[in-house]
DNA sequence: CAGTGGTCTAGACCACTGG
DNA sequence: CAGTGGTCTAGACCACTGC
């Protein structure tokens, strides 16, 4: 390496000492370190589709020496990524884009769990589409989303069951333009995770989520929908995803009966 | 560097097949790295008390010279702990025993936020004790603190109020030996974090907790208590929290009104 | 066996903190 | 200014995977 490592992104050197004024805040020194711009470049290859989930991305070796780096910093920005689980390392093997599809656990980002502590021990769920619709987005929604109010979205809502009992009754908001063509059949068709379908049909990956929880009552529909007793306690999840970017990229408002099963949650 | 790097820590393998049968499963070649075996020394040193909360650990030099191994290695170490929130780093300083004292924000395990989403800005919890008495471990609480049936702990209920609202009612169970001498006075007369007094007063360090979430109705008594309506819904959080070792410590059971609060979650 | 990620080292230099 | 954590390098070697 005989490059300086501090890269472009400095223009004028601003020439600190001044005088005469005292030149306002100067808020960031703007440092970024090498592992973090080579971080960057690895993003943009995600989020372009150069690297496509579940393949392997290029050995580190390979990388330090496309980014004219030593393979101990790309380490570090792999390292980073990985720890956001964007990237999946493989001792052996390589290092591999993330997906939620063959993700050994069937829904990464559901946290209901049955009363024995074991999401396998009842087997996948069973869902059953109940509508999927386009309107317009509510205020609500259109904030979540990031959209204008009224601008077109895809209205889906369906019912998860464990064992046959009906205990999960989801609504979820999203962009209609990148979702075109998404219907109630395709959604009933394919066999597996949501998400796993959103990667492989529309090529939009989620990354992390964030949910509100709260303890309400159902409606009378919601009841019917259920199979439950009015005044049933459900636990309300409203979850907005987002994808590369902090791109928010659906709303959901999930209702789960917590009879049989609750939300786990790790504090560290 | 002359010593294998491999240490010791392999003496009777447990024999944990036992006789005759097919020799059982050989689990793990039990490899492991330098960084992890420091990282065990370091956790002696902070569950043995030699390095308190909130007080600088040794520089990273300094360990890597004591460990006999190079800064890199104690560095990696020293990356996991602050990863776990067990250490603070903070340029130009020092390294940290973390602590739930001095934390800028005030419950770290406390994820109920206002609808407004800042917790700041409704000021402090006002907390009330209603009752800190010994009795018996139940079969629940004494399979959640490892203790026996009918082992003795201390139980304890509050009420916490924002902006002079009630909005949670916990009860809490705490193994009665290491808490020998907690009171409902000195509960109430502690300004700060009932962990950051375990802290202090008891060398008891919460390290992380898991909670199950369900949705109920209250009983009557909690109503009174929180001053609510019958038939209104809560979030009930059932937390297990853990120090050093994963050793539970501490079972608590909150009810939360999340009428205008509710409990924040990030996935990844 | 070759290729991948994982560990460890030694040393140079940078950025931040506080006296 | 000295001391701390943070970055970066180059190279050696180890553990794991699959052919």
């Amino acid at each position: 390496m005989s490059a300086t490592p501090s890269s472009f992104s400095d223009s004028a050197p601003a020439s600190s000492g001044d005088a005469g004024a005292p030149v306002a805040v100067q808020a960031t020194p703007a440092f970024s370190p090498l592992y973090q711009q080579i971080k960057v470049l690895m993003l943009q290859s995600l989020q372009s589709g150069e690297w496509k989930p579940s393949a392997a991305i290029p050995s580190e070796i390979e990388l330090a020496t496309r980014f004219k780096v030593s393979q101990g910093t790309v380490r570090k920005a792999i390292d980073e990524l990985a720890a956001e689980n964007l990237l999946v390392r493989r001792q052996g093997k390589g290092t591999f884009v993330a997906t939620h599809a063959e993700h050994h656990v069937q829904y990464r980002f559901l946290k209901l769990i049955p009363d024995n502590g074991d999401p396998n021990s009842e087997g996948p769920a069973q869902r059953r589409i109940i509508d999927c619709k386009r309107c317009r987005a509510s205020a609500d929604v259109a904030r979540a989303l990031a959209l204008r109010a009224g601008d077109a979205v895809l209205q889906v809502r369906r019912v998860l069951s464990f064992a046959g009992v009906p205990t999960i009754l989801e609504d979820l908001w999203l962009p209609a333009a990148p979702f075109k063509g998404l219907t109630a059949e395709r959604l009933t068709d394919y066999d597996g995770p949501m998400y796993a379908l959103f990667e492989t049909e529309f090529g939009v990956r989620m990354v992390r989520a964030e949910e509100k929880l709260r303890a309400v009552l159902p409606e009378t529909e919601q009841c019917e929908l259920l199979k439950i007793a009015p005044q049933t306690p459900l636990l309300s999840v409203e979850r907005i995803a987002y994808t590369y970017n902090d791109a928010p990229m659906e709303m959901r408002r999930g209702l789960y009966l917590t009879n049989t099963h609750y939300y786990r949650n790790a504090l560290n």
